[in-house]
DNA sequence: CATACGTATCGGGAATTTGCGATATGACGG
DNA sequence: CCGTCATATCGCAAATTCCCGATACGTATG
């Protein structure tokens, strides 16, 4: 019942950014210090969830469960620092996916 | 009530491509000599539904309806000839959606 | 310990998507 | 005309997604 993988990796990427919030979010990302403040530098450690959830307007579930989607799909990577999980873009996902689109698309 | 153009776009884009066999299409695609020969040059008229149907393995009626959905998001253009609707990649909108991911994602 | 905070997960109703068969439309051949 | 073929569209039940509030869990703070 496999199919193929290819198609189905290319899938679940775009599945996860099948969401305009959850594209606008990983495009947020980019800039890390137009969040307000919490933990230096934020380039590194990134974005704690609340701050993302008060930007997207949703709830915090909700925005936990964005989360959790792009960073099935490798998206995004999460670490966790005392009682904050910061979220950070995975640069190097990114553009398997960009070089994916270009090549095998 | 209007959104972000960008993050739609993008979204739209990719719920099109969140279908595992709509992106297989779009791969099958790249090769039209490998379908069943019907009308020539195949490279330049494109695919007609029932070949795209066959390989897909789907009926007639999700087939028409999985290439609308990728019309829709401007992957793939139609022409109609006759009483076949030939189908093939909008490689400048492809190529578009690839320079999008690498900048703009 | 008790409380508050940040996050993850659960459970569910609403909305959307999925993929099909049935049916409609239009082109072709006899 | 008629039957057939290729395609598009409709209608619908099943599956999935969406987004929330409620709840659980861990961490800090007093």
């Amino acid at each position: 019942m496999s199919k193929n993988p290819v198609e189905d990796d290319l899938a679940l990427a775009f599945k996860a950014l099948s969401n305009p919030t959850r594209v606008a979010i990983l495009r947020w990302l980019k800039n890390p210090s137009d969040f307000p403040p919490q933990l230096e530098p934020a380039e590194e450690v990134g974005v704690c969830l609340k701050h993302i959830q008060a930007r997207a307007g949703v709830s915090q579930s909700t925005a936990s469960q964005y989360m959790a989607t792009l960073q099935n799909a490798g998206l995004v990577t999460s670490t966790r620092v005392g009682q904050w999980t910061h979220y950070k873009r995975s640069e190097r996902r990114i553009q398997e996916l960009a070089a994916d689109v270009s090549s095998e698309l």
